[in-house]
Formats: structure tokens, C-alpha cells, sequence
DNA sequence: TTTAAAATATACCAATCGGTATATTTTTGG
DNA sequence: CCAAAAATATACCGATTGGTATATTTTAAA
């Protein structure tokens, strides 16, 4: 069970996660998060150092429940170019299922913390690394199997498909419209099938 | 000959385009700006109604030097496809030239402006139109001239090449890693030679 | 050179900012 | 049930926010 002190934490990191993910490091206030969360400033710093330790922990939060959405979703097959197109197919729900988070973590902390706050920008990086190793693995994983033909080079491919999702992302999110998400994810599985396959 | 106001203003826009473009919006005070331009309050309102007229104006200001810089380029070739080829070239040397814009200003205020401002918003709305549209008449010049595949559909192309390239633009920027520009523009490449070319 | 207008500077406003010290309430283990 | 500790609330801090009214300076046309 929870203590009431966990039970909190997790209260005010699920409420102010969205919110700094929408609004951005700077135009998030204090006074927005005690307001949403129902708390005043002696409870969310009772909980959190400052204001950036509490936008690097409601960052993490977000791509801890994305992380493991992905996760759940690759679940369904233990075949590599199957779990390939597992990922197309996460994504063609994307962007109903990230509005949840307030948007894509990676990309909305990604631009917001670029030239602002070097913290956030260092935990950006390191999950889009993980991405792209997971990923990559996958990709290696089905050239050991000769799904994949072994002509690829895992971690190229990995990169390319992370670069062609963001760009969907920003697209999709900037002008909202699904197109580009689901042209995105068709030009994926044709290079799934047509580049990568064995 | 601009007159002193006139000049006043475009000193006030260059200087303050990079930093909106840089830290967004709202991690843009007045204090910057004065600080930066070395006006006064007085100076900068008496040229702008507010804080988001001038974000608005700085935004237009990078994006015209931006489409300015494309179309000079683009005026190397008069042939469509070789056109097709001078974007991708154009953006394999665009993070240094964006540097001095503070970064791209349609993924940079697309991403800010989200949830925030819609003003600025509609504003980056239509230069991504404009862009694509841009785009598009190119590939219907190329496949009325034979040099492009009728079965191209132009406007798709658009948004496929622009969304491509806007990824390609995040993830340099956020992992300060070239290779995504690099091997996104051959892979614009390969798509010029291997799928539309007539 | 004079003068009206335009441009810029100065001084100020209430509101809000992030953060802290302390008081109060609630929880928890004995 | 009690007391120590943990959690939360209250009240306050100086600094900064975007914006404005007014004073001063500079420009430009006559």
C-alpha cells in the first residue's frame, strides 16, 4: 500500500506532468500546479526541491507511461519485423493516446529545454537514446533471425525511423491533422517491407 | 533611405527574432528585450502594441530570411527534379544557417505556440502551408515538364518531404548530432531518384 | 532656424514570480 | 491513545513581470 506521502507525490506528478508538457518550463507557474493539484506550495516542496526538479520529474513520469505503453504494445508478437510493425501501429493511435501526457514529452521538452535548461535537455537525450537502442535491438534481434536482412545497419534504421516519428509528431500536433501521422506510419511499413525485410 | 523609425524597428526585430526563436514566448521578458536591443520600454512600445505583436513580427522577420535563403537557392536550377534535389542540399548545410535564427522558427514557436499562443499559431500554420504549397507547385511544374512521375500525387509529396525534414530538424538540434540532417536529406534523395523521377 | 511631431527615456503601477520560515495539521509507530 | 515525526498550510519575502502615463529628446519639414 501507499503512504500518504507517496500517494501525494504521485497526486502531483500525474496532475502537473500534462501541464508542463502543454505550457512549456517557463510558462508553468507555481501558482498553476498548487491550483491543479489542489495543494499549496509547502506540500509540492515538501515533495520536490524546486520548480526544475519537479519539470524533470513530471518528464520522466510521462515517458515512464509512454515507455511502458510502447512496451505493452510490442508484447503482442515476439517476432522482430512483426514487433517493427507493432511500432507503426502504436503510432497511428498517437496522437489520441499522447493528448493524455499533454502532448509528445520527447518532442514538447525537447524543443522547450534546447538553449533553456541543460538538466531537462540531458534527460531528453538519454531517452531518445533508449528508444533508439530498444529499437535496435529489435532490428538486430531479426538480422540474427533472417527476418532482417543483414545488409542493415541496425542503429542507422533505428535513427531514421525515430527522425521519420518525430517529424509525424511535430506535423501532426502543428497543424492538427492525423495525415501525417498515418502517411508517416505507411511510408514506414513500406520501408519495413521493401528496405528491411530479409 | 529608411527613416530613423524605421530603422529603429528593424534593429529591434533582428535583435529580438533569435531570442523568441531561442527561449519561446514566455521565457522572453521585456528586460530581455531592452537589455538586447538597449531601449527602453518607451522605444519598443511605441513600435509594437504588446509583447505578442512583437513575438508575432520577430517570428515573420526569421521566416522571411529563411524563405529568402530557400528561394535564392532554389534559383540555381530552372528544372523541377533538380530543384527537388537543391531542398535536400539546401538543409544539409541548414543547422549552421538556422543557428543565427536562434533554430528552426517553425519547429521552435510551432512547439511553443501549442496550447499557448493561437495568435502566433495561425501564423506558423501558414507559413508551413506556404512552404508545402511551395513544394507542390514544384512537383507539378516537374511532372507537367515529363521530369517527375505522373503517378506522383504533388501535394502528398509536399507534406511527406516537409515532414521528413522538420523530423530531420528536431532531432539535430535536440541530440546536436548532424547525422539525422545528413541521412534524412539522402534519403530525400533516394526518394527523388527511386520514386518520383518520370 | 524654428517648431510641431515623432521617437525615446524615465518613473511608476499592481500583479505575479519562485522560494522560504514557521505554524498547524495529520500520520504513524510504539 | 499518545507523542514524535512527517506532511501540509499560512504568511510572507524581495525580485521581476508586462504595461502605461508622462517627461524629455530627437527628428524632419517649413
Amino acid at each position: 500500500m501507499l503512504t500518504k506521502s507517496e500517494h501525494t507525490k504521485l497526486h502531483i506528478l500525474q496532475t502537473v506532468a500534462p501541464i508542463f508538457n502543454k505550457n512549456g518550463y517557463a510558462a508553468t507557474s507555481m501558482s498553476d500546479i498548487t491550483n491543479a493539484t489542489k495543494l499549496t506550495k509547502g506540500a509540492i516542496y515538501g515533495h520536490f526541491k524546486n520548480k526544475e526538479a519537479l519539470s524533470i520529474s513530471a518528464f520522466k513520469y510521462n515517458v515512464k507511461l509512454m515507455m511502458s505503453k510502447i512496451s505493452e504494445h510490442l508484447s503482442l508478437s515476439n517476432s522482430p519485423i512483426q514487433k517493427l510493425y507493432l511500432i507503426s501501429d502504436f503510432y497511428r493511435n498517437y496522437y489520441e493516446f499522447s493528448k493524455q501526457l499533454g502532448g509528445c514529452p520527447v518532442l514538447n521538452i525537447g524543443v522547450d529545454a534546447n538553449n533553456q535548461s541543460t538538466l531537462l535537455l540531458q534527460n531528453v537525450r538519454i531517452v531518445v537514446e533508449k528508444i533508439q537502442d530498444q529499437v535496435a535491438s529489435i532490428i538486430e534481434d531479426g538480422i540474427e533471425l533472417d527476418e532482417i536482412s543483414s545488409e542493415i545497419n541496425a542503429m542507422q534504421y533505428a535513427k531514421r525511423l525515430d527522425t521519420l516519428i518525430q517529424g509525424a509528431i511535430f506535423m501532426t500536433y502543428t497543424m492538427n491533422d492525423e495525415f501525417y501521422m498515418k502517411d508517416t506510419m505507411d511510408q514506414i511499413d513500406h520501408m519495413i517491407l521493401n528496405e528491411m525485410k530479409a
